[in-house]
DNA sequence: AAAAAAC
């Protein structure tokens, strides 16, 4: 098997490879780092969780490593359509060139100018930006792109849904004719396909699918939610949503819960938070600041609930999150995919709970036409009826979650993920609760057999989980698959392998 | 109808 010294990159780099603890390449390292070496352009269709942004900074990193940066011409050019996800191709950058001298400069909004004008004064070899920040500066006449040998558009898909393909056709137009490509996207949309077709040439196409989708490592399942009274409804689905938190006990070591709105967002993690779960909201009109705090925080573990518009959706590196809690169906269908997929990463294991309520039957049609599969149907906790009392007031008693303790029923599941995160804090479980009997923890949802038909709702929420199937072999969690990707290429559902629109045509 | 990204 390939290993990271048998791919002709630089020793300065290898050495920080092996610091960080890698030796073997992924399928899309190994793929794209030799043609990158050899100055080619690089088509990469790939999925985050892969690996990617490595496949695009270790080959930069070796091919700058000659030369020097001039005053406000950038030698390089990474494309990213989040800040956060900008910020995390540059602390890649900082892991692998901390033994080389290249400089980089993080350009994205909602920080001051300042510091970014100053660091283009001085010249930097590569900078990492948002399209409407680059853009900007470039108006104002401080940077000149004319000396990009090397231009990476990372998540193109998302910059498509995102608007950005006329923002990133312009700023193709001011690099020079002879640069290197480097261009990723998770889907080949015809769009895409037409940018492609123009600004690469003769691209080495490296394909890589994802193990780890909707595949049988993410445990996925739709609670239906009624509200007892119109007035009621947005206090019981929070209500509701705590619950489902509760249910899965300590498996849930982490999560991320999406919302449709940021005004939900906002309101879900200020009730969480008021009944004792460790949560902070994340979204776009947060300040830039608070938007990174929270990531951090959510990163080391310190926040173990973040509750996230779809800004977190794709690319957000976060390592080992247990659960995915859709608190809405997503309105665009393929959002879902987006969404789960920050679970289950890397061959491990990972659930995604959604609430439905009756105005998003047709979202959640439209999300089971896109993955070709019904997912399975949980029972409601608080049933399917109006409830006695308003759910908010019955559990009123607010937990204390603020200690840390190492789990202690799950002995497997903290050994597993004792390297991550040995500790993590749990709120306390309110006695009012049912009992755990009744309620067991990790059989609350059910293994997606896909393609194949869920099996009747009523039987599964009960099922043992000797009973349940597809649990052999390459299934059972990897003690050691913290960073390495696993099981790529095999069993990727057939429509995960489509572009989103082949997807909805079915 | 919403979210993201520029001020």
């Amino acid at each position: 098997m390939t290993q990271f010294n048998d791919l002709n990159l630089d020793p300065k780099v290898l050495k920080a490879i092996a610091e960080a603890g890698y030796e073997t390449p992924t399928p899309i390292q190994a793929g794209a780092i030799p043609p990158a070496l050899e100055g080619r352009d690089v088509l990469g269709i790939a999925q985050t969780g892969t690996g990617k942004t490595a496949s695009f900074t270790l080959p930069m990193i070796t091919l700058l490593g000659r030369g020097r940066a001039r005053a406000r011409m950038p030698r390089s050019l990474v494309l990213c359509p989040t800040r956060e996800l900008a910020a995390q191709v540059a602390e890649n950058f900082d892991t692998y060139a901390k033994h080389t001298k290249l400089t980089k400069a993080l350009l994205i909004g909602g920080v001051s100018f300042k510091e970014q004008d100053a660091l283009i004064d001085k010249g930097v070899d590569v900078l990492i930006a948002t399209p409407g920040r680059l853009l900007d500066h470039f108006e104002r006449g401080k940077l000149l792109l004319t000396g990009v040998q090397i231009m990476v558009v990372d998540e193109a898909d998302r910059m498509l849904d995102m608007g950005f393909i006329p923002d990133i056709e312009r700023i193709f137009g001011l690099t020079p004719f002879t640069r290197q490509t480097l261009f990723f996207s998770a889907t080949m949309a015809p769009e895409i396909e037409r940018i492609t077709n123009t600004f690469l040439s003769n691209p080495e196409k490296i394909e890589v699918a994802r193990a780890a989708t909707t595949g049988e490592n993410i445990k996925q399942g739709v609670v239906k939610f009624a509200p007892s009274r119109k007035d009621r409804e947005s206090a019981e689905k929070r209500a509701l949503l705590r619950r489902l938190i509760d249910a899965e006990g300590e498996a849930c070591t982490n999560a991320i819960i999406f919302c449709n709105r940021k005004m939900d967002v906002d309101i879900v993690a200020k009730s969480l938070k008021k009944y004792g779960y460790n949560a902070e909201p994340i979204h776009g009109d947060l300040d830039q600041s608070q938007r990174t705090r929270t990531l951090e925080g959510f990163r080391s573990g310190d926040v173990t609930i973040l509750v996230a518009s779809d800004v977190a959706a794709r690319g957000l590196d976060v390592p080992s999150v247990s659960h995915v809690f859709n608190f809405d169906v997503p309105s665009h269908a393929e959002d879902y995919v987006h969404r789960i997929g920050r679970t289950g990463r890397a061959g491990r294991k990972g659930t995604a709970v959604m609430i439905c309520s009756p105005r998003d039957e047709k979202n959640l049609e439209d999300v089971e036409r896109l993955v070709q599969s019904q997912i399975p149907r949980l029972d409601n906790p608080l049933g399917t009826t109006a409830a006695d009392e308003t759910p908010d007031e019955a559990e009123e008693r607010p937990r204390r979650g603020r200690s840390r303790r190492v789990e202690r029923n799950a002995p497997k599941a903290a050994e597993r993920d004792a390297k991550a995160k040995p500790e993590q804090s749990k709120p306390e479980q309110s006695k009012a609760e049912q009992p755990k009997a009744e309620q067991p923890k990790a059989e609350t949802v059910t293994e997606v057999q896909q393609p194949r038909p869920a099996p009747a709702p009523e039987a599964k929420a009960e099922q043992p989980r000797a009973q349940q199937r597809g649990r052999s072999g390459r299934d059972r969690r990897r003690d050691d698959a913290d960073e390495q990707v696993v099981g790529m290429g095999e069993d990727v559902p057939a429509f995960i392998l489509k572009s989103f629109k082949e997807r909805r045509a079915g």
